[in-house]
DNA sequence: TTGTATGCGTTATCAA
DNA sequence: TTGATAACGCATACAA
């Protein structure tokens, strides 16, 4: 005897919501069994040329959708991976998002975004949900304040975005701030600069050190140095106004100041307007971070060293997947920064 | 006979994901079966106590987690919902997906995130991929330029939010600009100000002329008005500073100016500061949206209208859990914004 | 060429 | 108090 189809679902009666159509449905529109729709729908060989027309024609009729909770049941997979953020504010976590879709939706997976707002029982009750869910996979993106807690020993592969795990035996990627620092510098010889000062953020961020770590080694190689040493302190507008006339008071030489991010920036092209000095012109001065609502308003427009989160959510979605294909490849993996030059390092 | 777990699947030996415990699994280890241990995990009534600790014992041992998604193919509902953005910056849309969640969140409600970058293709592809993964309901973040096509009669709720749907039937969430202008000019009055200037954005968004509107209408009430008529043109700092310059000109006399954002805003500051005005002490300026990264940074810290997001948000899940729960509420709701005093209205 | 039975992980029902 | 079984929606192996 065949199943019967049986009466509608309370709760989707309760609720309202049409009940979407099942193979049944579209079965007994078409007057075969379940089977012959699901060979069908799936372009199996084998099935008359008229059974196939009735089926399709029936299924259109419906609007039939097949039920990817279903499929999953019997796969053994669901096709689902969990980002789990700390980002409040979305700057980062939204481009390592677009990025991790863009490579994972290419392979027909869904994302389901979770924000635990850098609160471990949030984080804790998300996880769980999300195992709950039988998701495939998972992508936490950190803070960049400091390497994160692993997560520890889960039922599915985890990749740490941005701020990496602690464990080293884990998997994360994250932006090479070292590189990023050469770059930067290297940027500035380019385009003839000699006498240059950093002006740094937060001094509780690795990061932070290892921004100007690369700019000082880069100088070095090609023999010279910092006209003061890095100045570190916070990641603010004001730091960089009161940081850039600290520097301007002792070395007025000073041809260029390379920042840790675009609000100190900000505040050094400020300190230079109130000090009469032109930029570029007098001093040339690099953002860091790209972002490009602050850099493109600023008089000029900042340069500025994008760390490519896009394109680190690619990475981060290309490693899980390769997690889940069985091919693990645990470590610290870095992405280059790039620099985006405009007007305020122009030759 | 009781039915066998069998092999593991195919799927799980090759990607060397571990496979998780299911109720058999359990139910093996306690010596009792499927259905006793369904019935002690859900608290039902009607077990001996050294049976539900057998099954509890061996739950934890396991590492036990319910599957949700086979839960769900019974339930008749998922227990998720798909949010749907085109909000690429993500500065309107975190907050929302922040509220949203917290709303969903305590009903168990897990989000997937699916940004369609205003892509009309790729919103397609996502509602496709939402539905298949049966949804309970939709919540689609528009951008605010103007109201966006409906995405007509779907299977499940939908509620629109920040950008409103152009189909009066459809439920819509939007910020309220009109009153977010009355407001601003309430606190401008409040301070002492009677010559209001007011600077908007791209007057292709409706926003900009209702945010106007609400100054010109609460002004006329208390029989003052604008001492140049609003000036709109773009969100831009460059704007700003642009209109004020020419406000300046005309009415040197101005005591506060209000701007259409805080970019604006922002460059309302630079101009004063150019002209030797002081703020709050000769103009006060006030921005909108609260973009903390903006406005903090400004010199003085600016007052700012929030639209507050967040709540809207929270609003968009509530209506959207309604209408799940068959108490569909259609039509245009408004979310008040609140004026964040700072120093740059200080009385 | 088509239909039927089975199982994926759960819960609910009903029989023992 | 516990166990067996059906059902959710689907695909697939196998029987007809």
């Amino acid at each position: 005897m065949t199943t019967d189809a049986g009466a509608p679902r309370a709760r989707a009666a309760e609720s309202g919501a049409r009940r979407l159509p099942t193979v049944n449905d579209v079965a007994r529109l078409a007057g075969v069994s379940k089977g012959t729709v699901s060979k069908v729908l799936n372009g199996r060989a084998g099935i008359a040329t008229d059974t196939r027309e009735q089926v399709e024609s029936a299924a259109r009729q419906l609007g039939y959708r097949p039920n990817l909770q279903a499929l999953s049941l019997m796969e053994g997979r669901t096709g689902t991976v969990g980002l789990l953020t700390h980002d409040l504010e979305g700057r980062f976590c939204l481009p390592i998002l677009m990025g991790a879709e863009d490579a994972l939706g290419a392979g027909k997976l869904s994302v389901f975004l979770c924000d635990a707002r850098g609160d471990a029982i949030r984080e804790q009750y998300h996880l769980e949900a999300l195992l709950a869910r039988r998701v495939d996979g998972l992508i936490v993106v950190g803070d960049r304040a400091a390497p994160r807690a692993s997560l520890g020993d889960l039922p599915v592969p985890v990749v740490y975005a941005s701020g990496p795990s602690m464990n080293p035996d884990d998997t994360s990627v994250v932006p090479d701030d070292v590189q990023a620092g050469r770059a930067g510098a290297d940027h500035l010889l380019s385009i003839g600069r000699r006498r240059i000062a950093y002006i740094g953020g937060d001094p509780s961020y690795p990061g932070a050190h290892r921004r100007a770590e690369g700019v000082t080694s880069l100088l070095s190689e090609r023999g010279l140095e910092l006209v003061v040493p890095p100045m570190l302190n916070a990641w603010t507008e004001t730091w960089g106004l009161q940081a850039a006339r600290q520097i301007l008071a002792k070395r007025p030489d000073v041809d260029a100041i390379m920042c840790g991010n675009d609000q100190i920036a900000r505040g050094v092209v400020d300190a230079l307007r109130e000090q009469g000095k032109s930029v570029p012109g007098d001093v040339a001065v690099l953002g860091h971070d790209n972002w490009e609502t602050l850099v493109l308003a600023a008089r000029p427009p900042l340069s500025s060293i994008d760390a490519n989160y896009q394109r680190l959510g690619g990475k981060a979605a290309q490693l899980l997947f390769a997690a889940m294909s069985g091919s693990p490849e645990p470590g610290l993996h870095y992405i280059d920064s790039t620099v985006v030059p405009r007007e305020s390092t122009l030759a």
